[in-house]
RNA sequence: CGGGGUAUAGCGCAGCCUGGUAGCGCAACUGCUUUGGGAGCAGUGGGUCGGGAGUUCGAAUCUCUCUACCCCGACCA
């Protein structure tokens, strides 16, 4: 490709509506375009890049077993409302309707129309197991979309689902699937951590995510120092942190507190750390208001809160009105002695004593509270974030934290989806059965993006090989005038093209220097460097994008060079 | 969804307070010079000032309204 041939407008300002470097790199490279909130479009440049991964992942999958098809973007109503989750999935659904006003989404995934076709398609074990894929364009209405297509409404997913007789033969191609996406970002060239999930609107049982580490990921995650455990934050189980209740060893106290409303500025006001404080949290209940129990220097996990049968879904905090008329005091002095409403206490709360709470009296703690003694509780439950330094959930090492940008995430569905659809087949006995389910999804876009979290300099993009929309660039050093610099430039660019190399020859009348920081900010792994300068000495100049150490090369060898390079 | 902000040329902005017929930088185009690290000079093209309504002799500017986009937030107990 010839860069007067290509569409190639970079700029040298950083966007001014771009946050991450993935964003305001993918704008300057022209790599892609906003349309709207949350829509882009992909310029050749982006274009490239998506395909290398798409055609990474298509590879992939298509060597685990799945066999690729495209379903459509728009889906009827009805499907949704067979499986129950149009609720489930609230805003983020975008509905459309046709000329006769009949009611459709734009699809944000496709269990439904899969399950469809299969329960047409799939009538007895023999077919089994089975794993359908496809690429292509979804869209999900996000509360806020940001960061480009990192977080984006419309994007490209890979999603597969997979059918099946057993729970075992879902788990086996479940692991195969886990084998590919690991072997997907590891070709991809991405330091990545596997970790266990929760499943949300999804739903099913077992569940992981695919993060790339990047300190601007959206999400926590957790693993352990020196064993396997890895785990988001949402999911990961958080130990209890005190072995054995101590006996009461204090009164209890009644204090006053006057002003005194946060567990910081209480433990402050009272001269103990804020682990000696416990946070009593009002949340909406299925039947009676519910009291979350953590303890003060602790954050309440909502995934794990939403997820008791006790608590309303979605979470919701009661209001100061509600509260009041529960507690007669304001948030701020809410505690556990004589409170009306279902007390679940987190497991390290379970063992504290001697703690400090509220004393449901605005400007009043009590101190010196001990369960059973005091106060009890209705349930133990694990209720709060993990934290860097816990003991791993597993008993193998210590729990660290680092930032991820989840691209990639499995379920095993279990027959969530085949029940609610009558997806089933015959079985052996010739009974009918329903089927059980996995679906395996990967966001494309995204994985372009984070890609460049994790491979930039502050000149721009520094492409993994496998994934760089050319392989090599061709900067011819005054290429309109030195005829000698254009037939060594040419020369190269038709013998590398001839071996199947992609490749770039920037012909256009720009200054060196302009050319040189181009190609830096476009990140092209190998540049060659062609001019006058050094074909004195029938050579060339050759830099790697990671390192921009100049090389010189002589002409005869500059072509194997590359070669073999671009083969490694 | 709640709160805040912005909207003027492809991009980034000024002008608005105090109403008088739109400007700067970058980018683009032409010419000359320059040619190994984002060149210089001269010139050129490009704007229903987000949409609608109102006030006024006159509105980018004042008023009302709609829309779009951006940011922040949804654990004080």
């Amino acid at each position: 490709m010839r860069t007067t041939a290509f569409h190639l407008v970079t700029r040298k300002e950083t966007p001014q509506d771009a946050e991450i470097i993935s964003h305001q790199l993918m704008i300057r490279t022209g790599m892609i375009r906003k349309l709207g909130a949350g829509l882009y479009t992909w310029a050749p440049l982006g274009m490239r890049v998506l395909q290398k991964v798409e055609q990474i992942i298509r590879e992939e999958m298509n060597a685990a077993g799945g066999l690729e098809m495209l379903m459509p973007a728009v889906q009827p109503k009805e499907l949704w409302q067979e499986t129950g989750r149009i609720d489930d999935f609230g805003g983020q659904l975008l509905a459309i309707h046709d000329r006769a006003m009949r009611d459709y989404f734009f699809g944000p995934t496709h269990e439904e129309v899969i399950t469809d076709f299969v329960r047409n398609e799939i009538n007895s074990y023999k077919q089994l197991p089975i794993n359908f894929y496809q690429i292509q364009t979804k869209f999900r209405d996000e509360i806020r979309p940001r960061f480009g297509v990192m977080r984006s409404r419309e994007f490209i997913m890979k999603d597969a689902y997979s059918f099946h007789l057993s729970q075992e033969s879902l788990e086996h191609t479940y692991q195969s699937m886990k084998q590919a996406y690991t072997q997907i970002i590891d070709r991809i060239g991405l330091d990545f951590r596997c970790v266990l999930a929760d499943s949300g609107a999804i739903g099913g049982s077992g569940s992981q995510e695919f993060h790339v580490i990047a300190d601007s990921g959206e999400d926590a995650i957790m693993y352990s120092d020196s064993g396997e455990y890895a785990a988001n934050l949402e999911k990961c189980e958080a130990v209890n942190l005190i072995a054995t209740r101590k006996d009461a060893a204090q009164a209890l106290n009644k204090v006053s507190t006057p002003g005194q409303k946060t567990i910081d500025e209480l433990s402050e006001f009272l001269g103990v750390t804020s682990d000696q404080t416990i946070k009593t949290l009002l949340v909406e209940g299925t039947e009676k208001p519910v009291a979350l129990v953590i303890r003060g220097d602790h954050n309440l996990n909502e995934i794990k809160a939403v997820n008791l049968t006790a608590v309303a879904s979605p979470l919701r905090m009661l209001n100061d009105e509600e509260i009041k008329s529960l507690t007669g005091c304001d948030a701020g002095s809410i505690g556990v002695k004589g409170l009306n409403a279902t007390i679940i206490v987190d497991r390290t709360v379970a063992n504290m004593s001697d703690f400090i709470c509220g004393a449901n009296e605005n400007d009043f703690h009590l101190t010196g509270v001990n369960w059973d003694r005091d106060a009890d509780f209705d349930s133990v439950e694990d209720l709060r974030d993990a934290m860097e330094g816990d003991p791993s959930p597993d008993g193998v090492g210590v729990l660290r934290e680092a930032r991820g940008i989840e691209v990639g995430h499995i379920f095993q569905l279990g027959n969530k989806y085949s029940t609610a659809m009558n997806a089933v087949v015959l079985n052996e006995q010739g009974k009918s059965q329903a089927m059980e389910m996995g679906c395996y999804g990967m966001g494309v876009t995204r994985m372009v993006a984070a890609a460049i979290e994790q491979n930039h300099d502050d000149k721009g993009i520094i492409w993994p090989a496998n994934i760089a929309p050319f392989q090599v660039a061709i900067l011819p050093m005054n290429y309109l005038k030195s005829e000698r610099v254009k037939r060594a430039a040419d020369e190269l660019y038709e013998s590398l093209n001839a071996q199947g190399v992609e490749v770039i020859l920037d012909d256009r009348k720009v200054r060196p220097g302009f050319m040189m920081s181009d190609f830096e900010l476009l990140g092209i792994p190998h540049q060659v460097i062609i001019g006058d300068r050094s074909l004195d000495e029938n050579q060339v100049e050759y830099r790697n994008r990671s390192d921009m150490e100049s090389i010189k090369i002589s002409r005869d060898t500059i072509e194997s060079m590359l070669v073999e390079k671009i083969r490694a």
